[in-house]
RNA sequence: GCCCAGAUGGCGGAAUUGGUAGACGCGCUAGACUCAAAAUCUGGUUUUCGCAAGGGAGUGCAGGUUCGAUUCCUGUUCUGGGCACCA
């Protein structure tokens, strides 16, 4: 009986199928533990290999878990918003719930050939109205939050408004406006429209502005992927920044408890760094510069060296600021304009990686150092950002590389505060030393001369000390169709939750979730606002109109992981009951793509939801494993120049040649299939080939994304057919270590296919049939078993698949070489397996005689006795160069393994008769001679 | 530009805590079986000098620490991911 792994594997997946084994229940005497793969975007292109590298690896997991006696929870999903269906469907028409549809089929007959263990009566998807319906609740719940920094957590924005009524604001600091007091007297007296507009500067999803691309030509907003070199993607029309009304979700009340909450997480320090640095706290001032001309105007400036301020010789003004206007100069202000004209077009990550070309522009005003008293010139640049600090800095020439190139640029004259250090050539960016020239604070050390700054900045009114964050409020609003619509309504202009309004006023749609309606078409409204601007039965209601936009991506990615835990309550996002028990996510598997953008929001989420009490932890994602990528392996033919020739590899330096991308499914290893070349595209029908000498044609490599364009993209489902998907499963772990990129080979596969038909020859002969027998096994078997069960075990735990493999083929060569065919070596290995191949595993155990499945047998326990080695091979080096191995008892004393080895003819011929000067013996380890 | 990773044979990779560099597999190669092929099995395979025994070099590059460095430190090059509206 061979291998026969399609028959194997199909009769298995409707076993699972049949049985429910994969059905997972609340409600378990056992302890949970929850396994998550980040869910997919389903994209129109399918599956490709590269794809399911984490969900193979966390299946594993998954399945190993179950076999320790955890109740696991193993769900999968999709993220189903999102823009490229709706660039699709403005390009064909069709409706994006009609190809999302089509693609989530796709994707779910691809993942369910690789024979994953999810619980698919669990499945999510972010765009069903019974899913986007919490996503809506969740944002109200933020909508009316607001964050009290004095117990640090969210809180119901009613209790803010008792507040008020007594206290006015007197200790809750408006967060987006530092300047508005008012006591409760005051709180009363408000119009509801100004109350509102005050409480909307508390609230954790509220209405700000921000810059957007906007394309004139194509009358939209677009994503910054949609924006090339300065002009859009399609089309190639110029575009530019535009001021819009937008959603925000107040993550930087977070940034404290997002720091913080990184130390209780069991993630790589290189995700925590990212994140730490994204949220980029520092520490500072700020400081009020009055403006010479205009003394009731002042700039605040942020720094995070208040230390140098005797050097500042300029200030610097984002464009964007709202003082430029009022400062600007009549003589200056054309150039003014055109200066802020330019910072439109450009995007921010030009600005601030721009370092050759210095650009900038003289405001034609002065500020006073309130320091020095002295007046410096007042500067514009776009290397200060408007969404940083305050959106203005005081610039140190000589203590910043920045403002040193900006002052050597426009000729403004630089103060020395470092004496020698500072080399006129370049800025002194180090915080060691002393300051000069400096005042009170010349000769004083940098590092005490910080807090001095402060004090006296303090002292005389001028500013105070200052923790900044980078990190941003999260723009929430997108101009597109295929997003959660908001359930929002703006009554005269003012925006209200439309569980603030009566349902009657409202009319139809007044209740969540508000659903998407349908459009004529996917292109936005003239105004730039989002399609459903365009339907106006839609957009207005009795009381006023709806929000137009739809929330972004990230919105349902947020909290998805807790509507697995109860994905068919109808009256909850999630019962308590289920979020008390499955609680946070063990193990988060997915790529380091997401480092900062979901991985940051989901906690912000998961911490809102703590506070307002509806769940009971406030991480998300305990432990967190990285995936790399597969690449793809490009294949290359060379075609000459200007002829319907091709060169083989070798010969293609002889001449002038095209390289051209070949599809992969055409080669074999380097081996190009003429036939079938000539077949794949017309234009290739009468190729001719120049061939190697042996008559091959041999085609170039390289590794590259894997995409249609480049014909490297290699299918799951055709890997399945040919080799099986226990095979496909082991030969993904098999290729590396999860967390990094490598590319894929098809060839390498046949070893990986090789040794599992070896491994089932273990059991099944193919003459005699079932060969298992009942004789017990010798040391030697043993030892091989157990050493196995110990290395899967700790291998799984920490991830590090491709050895489990690796450990899989070399207990199979052995036992093979041992002729073992005896049932209590082999039964356990059949578990082990289970993880990694489960189609085959379970006909290896059906086989046994066991009647269910095994997904519910124990992983067994190894033990240490039959492991243990008594003697070691020690690598006997002299000066670090091994020389000879040599056998001793581990038990034997250092002195006498010593003399052993000192007697030794070799060693004493690399001796040379002279005593060692130093004799170094790790026990079990290695042997080391000094001379 | 900034932040975070990575670099080991012809290829994917192993070496878990500073202790035999190249496990395991692919490829290549020699052989067994076969009329032949497939499948399977056995041996060889970092490189260099050498008939061999044996020696030299070697983990991107340049230094350093150490009895000993793929592993730790400093600098550097290249590649990948992210940089706030791709998901």
């Amino acid at each position: 009986m061979e291998y026969t792994f399609r028959t194997i594997e199909k009769k298995w997946k409707e076993y699972w199928k049949e049985h429910r084994t994969f059905s997972v229940s609340n409600h378990s005497p056992k302890p949970k533990y929850y396994v998550l793969d980040m869910f997919p975007y389903p994209s129109g292109a399918g599956l490709h290999v590269g794809h399911p590298l984490g969900y193979i690896a966390s299946d594993i997991f998954a399945r190993y878990k179950r076999l320790k006696g955890f109740n696991v929870l193993h769900p999968m999903g999709f993220d189903a918003f999102g823009l490229p269906a709706e660039q699709y469907a403005i390009e064909t028409g069709q409706h994006p719930i009609k190809t999302t549809e089509q693609n989530i089929n796709r994707y779910r007959e691809q993942l369910d050939n690789i024979g994953f263990c999810y619980d698919w009566e669990r499945a999510v998807r972010t765009s069903d109205p019974s899913y986007y319906k919490w996503t809506q609740w969740i944002f109200l719940k933020l909508f009316h939050s607001w964050y009290d920094r004095n117990t640090q957590k969210a809180r119901p924005i009613a209790e803010l408004i008792s507040i008020f009524e007594i206290d006015g604001n007197a200790n809750i600091p408006c967060p987006a406006d530092e300047q508005i007091c008012l006591d409760g007297n005051c709180w009363k007296g408000l119009s509801v429209e100004e109350q509102r507009d005050i409480l909307m500067k508390y609230r954790l999803a509220y209405l700000g502005f921000a810059d957007v691309w906007w394309c004139e030509a194509l009358g939209t907003v677009l994503a910054n992927d949609e924006v090339v070199n300065g002009v859009s993607e399609r089309g190639g029309f110029p575009v530019e920044k535009r001021r819009m009304r937008q959603w925000f979700l107040r993550i930087t009340e977070y940034a404290e408890r997002l720091l913080d909450g990184l130390e209780t997480l069991d993630w790589t320090e290189a995700m925590k760094e990212m994140q730490r640095n994204w949220i980029g706290k520092s520490i500072g001032a700020e400081i009020k510069f009055v403006v010479e001309q205009a003394s009731d105007k002042a700039i605040t400036v942020f720094t995070t060296r208040p230390d140098t301020i005797f050097g500042a010789d300029f200030l610097v003004l984002a464009p964007e600021h709202s003082l430029v206007d009022d400062i600007t100069t009549p003589a200056q202000q054309s150039e003014v304009n055109a200066y802020r004209e330019y910072v439109r077009t450009r995007s921010e990550r030009e600005r601030i990686s721009e370092v050759k070309l210095v650009s900038g522009c003289f405001t034609g005003s002065f500020a006073i150092n309130p320091i020095t008293q002295r007046p410096i010139p007042i500067w514009i640049a776009e290397y200060v950002l408007a969404g940083y600090g305050t959106g203005a800095i005081m610039a140190v020439p000589s203590g910043d590389q920045r403002d040193h190139l900006f002052a050597k640029h426009f000729n403004i004259p630089i103060t020395n505060i470092f004496g020698a250090r500072y080399s006129g050539e370049e800025a002194y960016m180090a915080k060691e030393g002393t300051l000069e020239n400096s005042g009170f604070l010349s000769g004083i050390e940098i590092s005490k001369a910080v807090k001095m700054a402060v004090d006296a900045i303090v002292e005389a009114g001028v500013g105070q000390g200052k923790v900044n964050y980078r990190l941003r409020d999260a723009g929430f609003s997108r101009q597109r169709y295929w997003g959660e619509p908001f359930p929002i309504v703006y009554k005269e202009g003012i925006a209200f939750a439309i569980d603030e309004l009566s349902n009657h006023s409202i009319g139809e749609q007044s209740t969540l979730p508000i659903l998407l309606p349908e459009v004529e078409s996917y292109q936005p409204a003239s105004s730039g606002e989002g399609p459903l601007a365009n339907i106006s039965d839609w957009v207005n209601t009795p009381v006023g109109q709806r929000e137009t936009s739809t929330m972004p991506g990230y919105a349902g990615s947020s909290w998805y992981f807790l509507r697995y835990m109860d994905p068919q309550n109808d009256h909850e996002f999630a019962g308590r009951k289920a979020t008390d028990y499955w609680r946070e996510v063990d193990v988060y598997v997915g790529g380091t793509e997401h480092a900062v953008g979901h991985l940051l929001y989901s906690r912000m989420w998961t911490k809102a939801l703590y506070d307002l009490g509806f769940i009971s932890f406030q991480e998300p994602f305990k432990k967190l494993i990285n995936q790399g990528m597969i690449q793809g392996s490009s294949r290359f033919v060379y075609r000459v120049h200007g002829t319907n020739q091709f060169v083989t590899y070798s010969r293609r330096n002889e001449m002038q040649v095209d390289e051209i991308h070949v599809d992969v499914s055409l080669v074999d290893g380097l081996l190009l299939d003429q036939k079938r070349f000539k077949a794949w595209r017309p234009e290739f029908a009468n190729a001719e080939f120049l061939l190697e000498d042996d008559g091959s044609y041999i085609c170039g490599v390289a590794v590259e994304k894997m995409s249609k364009s480049k014909y490297n993209v290699v299918n799951p489902d055709d890997i399945v057919a040919q080799y099986g998907a226990d095979t496909f499963r082991m030969y993904e772990m098999f290729l590396g270590p999860i967390d990094v990129s490598k590319p894929w080979d098809t060839k390498g596969i046949e070893g990986v296919h090789r040794f599992l038909k070896k491994l089932w020859r273990l059991y099944v002969d193919e003459q005699k049939g079932w060969i298992v027998n009942q004789e017990l096994p010798n040391a030697q078997e043993l030892q091989v078993i157990h050493r196995t069960i110990k290395k899967i075990g700790e291998d799984i735990e920490r991830f590090t698949l491709n050895t489990s493999v690796s450990q899989f083929m070399i207990c199979v060569n052995e036992l093979a070489s041992l002729t073992c065919h005896k049932q209590r070596v082999l039964e356990p290995l059949a578990i082990l397996l289970a993880p990694f191949a489960p189609h085959l595993a379970e006909e290896l155990w059906q086989q046994l005689g066991h009647s269910t499945s095994i997904m519910d047998a124990s992983f067994p326990d190894y033990e240490e006795k039959y492991i243990t080695e008594n003697s070691k091979k020690y690598p006997v080096a002299v000066n670090g160069k091994t020389r000879v191995e040599l056998e001793f008892p581990l038990d034997m004393p250092e002195e006498m393994v010593k003399q052993a080895v000192l007697s030794h003819p070799i060693i004493m011929k690399w001796l040379e008769g002279k005593a060692p000067k130093k004799i170094i013996f790790v026990k079990g380890k290695m042997i080391n001679l000094v001379v």
